[in-house]
RNA sequence: GGGUCUGUAGCUUAGUCAGGUAGAGCGUCCGGCUCUUAACCGGAAGGCCGCGGGUUCGAACCCCGUCAGACCCGCCA
């Protein structure tokens, strides 16, 4: 069974609908493992639906979270803005100083990260945390934390382990100046919370309004309740013993309401580089990744994973395997006949993976197929620049019947932008040889030589099509007499630096009888 | 120091919650397609399931220990 089905299952065990939820800290640019927080909750709430549940997804974006530093990307005029909350200050312009006339910090961050969600069929409630604050829903949360705050207090100490400091409040007010920074309260008269601010000045807040928050650890576990939610899973950073979701579920029930269930996923990390982070510049933004791979691929890495296990992205060669993997998983599903119950188990775990991974739910999975590998398309794509010749070659060679659709016309232009970037894998890069190194050169005989030499006298004349160099490689080697596969051998070898490859005549073609006889002659002469 | 997770073929992994002969894909090797698209088709090799003990008629799976890696106990998905 799928880990989305069985979490399903047992939600269902408890509740008779849910509301599944992901939460993220807009501090910065969005990265790939912030999908893994969405989908994990969206396809665990697909699976809900699909059992026929009641379910609901919400995607809380901790918008009154503070800047807590000037990250890299910022400019330092940012350093006034710590402390704030980030629905209040201005977005930054490309060279990290803050647009003041523009839209805020977090939202300029969201909306690229919904659109990219959006393109993967994730269609979330996106609930602004600050409007949370600011119509009063949490009121009655933060009431009870303060009124409770004692035991709180206990709670985070003896779970986490850690010591508060003295005069700890589960209640953040904003200062005078906007930063929540070094604000210490004085009283709390519902529903204000007096406070001096580190200028000195005195003030309240109204707990009804965004005019302060509680702490993360606090914050977080009223949300549960306030919203209802029965599933959040959460990054193992939170997942830790000690860690919030730990404090949050004593902290939840202090606050009136039942927990969710604990549910903890691992990491994506780049492959080599260690986990995604904001500051390193170690990220690939999912916008950038939707440009390179179809999003039913992207949903399957997250998919075919246990979330327990961590995901190391990557762009070069196993971005290929887990593709192909996709197309074979659907154009030959596992069957039922065998019915061991391990089998079964394995069957029905890879058909969920397929199932949640379609963009659209519902869809059928053979809809979402191009019919033709990513390591055939990525060779093609590299040696036609024209997309009609590749869909000639395709028709050819028997992946196509007829016109190409939609989704393999998309594959190709994904195809060919990850082709230009920097993340396409060296060893799927078709390259053409300048010259003849000396090591291949001894890999030729006298007779293959002959043979290459006879060749370029007759390209110089032909017509220059992929059919007219097919046909004279063909007679040439019949007429001086050279098995065909050491006449293929050489071209190989000489034009792309290897034993085999694809259609040497398609290459020529591609690349021009000029090229074509300059790499022939610089190698022979 | 305390804790969580992970460890199965060269690689990626299924199977661990409900113990019953270790499955798959990639890669590799061999062969076919009357011979060149890196396409396509067929076959083969490859595993003391990290290690040691225990429970059991029977353990990859349960229990104890141990080693290695990742992570947490300020902030992070």
């Amino acid at each position: 069974m799928h880990w989305a089905d069985y979490t399903a299952m047992r939600l269902s065990e408890k509740y008779d609908s849910q509301v599944i939820a992901s939460g993220i800290t807009p501090s910065g640019e969005f990265h790939i493992g912030h999908l893994r927080e969405i989908l994990t909750a969206e396809m665990i709430h697909r699976a809900c639906l699909d059992s026929g549940k009641k379910s609901e997804y919400i995607f809380i974006v901790d918008s009154m979270d503070p800047l807590r530093r000037v990250y890299d990307f910022l400019s330092d005029d940012y350093e006034k803005y710590i402390g704030f909350p980030l629905a209040n200050i201005p977005a930054p312009n490309p060279d990290g100083t803050p647009n003041y006339n523009g839209e805020n910090y977090a939202i300029h961050f969201l909306k690229p990260f919904l659109d990219a969600l959006k393109q993967i069929g994730v269609i979330p409630k996106v609930v602004m945390n600050h409007e949370t604050y600011e119509n009063g829903d949490f009121a009655e949360k933060i009431d009870l934390a303060i009124i409770n705050r004692e035991e709180i207090c206990e709670v985070i100490e003896k779970i986490s382990g850690r010591e508060l400091p003295e005069g700890w409040y589960p209640y953040n007010p904003v200062g005078s100046d906007g930063s929540m920074d070094g604000v210490i309260v004085t009283g709390y008269e519902k529903p204000y919370v007096y406070w001096t601010d580190r200028k000195g000045i005195n003030g309240k807040s109204d707990i009804r309004k965004a005019e302060g928050k509680m702490p993360w650890r606090v914050d977080w576990a009223a949300k549960w309740g306030v919203h209802g939610i029965t599933c959040e899973p959460a990054g193992k950073d939170h997942g830790a013993a000690g860690g919030s979701f730990d404090t949050g579920i004593p902290i939840c029930r202090i606050l009136g309401s039942e927990p969710p269930g604990k549910m903890v996923y691992e990491w994506i990390q780049l492959k080599g580089s260690g986990p995604m982070s904001s500051s390193t510049g170690n990220t690939i933004g999912p916008i950038e990744a939707l440009g390179l791979v179809p999003p039913e691929i992207l949903r399957y890495v997250i998919a075919r994973t246990k979330i327990k296990k961590h995901i190391d992205f990557d762009t070069g060669p196993s971005l290929f395997e887990m593709a192909d993997e996709y197309e074979r998983l659907v154009s030959n599903p596992p069957d039922d006949k065998d019915l061991s119950k391990k089998k079964k188990v394995a069957r029905d775990t890879a058909l969920g993976a397929l199932r949640l991974s379609q963009v659209k739910r519902g869809d059928n999975p053979s809809l979402s197929t191009a019919g033709v590998s990513f390591r055939h398309l990525a060779m093609l794509a590299q040696i036609k620049s024209d997309d009609d010749d590749i869909w000639r070659s395709l028709n050819k060679s028997q992946h196509l019947d007829g016109k190409p659709n939609q989704v393999l016309i998309n594959r190709l232009s994904r195809m060919r932008n990850w082709i230009d970037s920097r993340h396409f894998p060296e060893e799927a890069r078709i390259k053409i040889q300048d010259i003849i190194t000396k090591e291949n050169k001894k890999k030729i005989s006298s007779k293959q030589e002959e043979f290459l030499n006879q060749l370029f006298t007759k390209l110089e004349k032909i017509e220059w099509t992929e059919k007219e160099i097919s046909e004279n490689i063909t007679s040439l080697s019949s007429e001086i007499d050279i098995n065909r596969r050491e006449a293929y051998v050489a071209l190989y070898i000489l034009i792309l630096g290897t034993e085999y490859g694809p259609r040497i005549a398609s290459i020529m073609n591609e690349i021009g009888r000029e090229e074509t006889l300059k790499i022939m002659s610089k190698s022979f002469q």
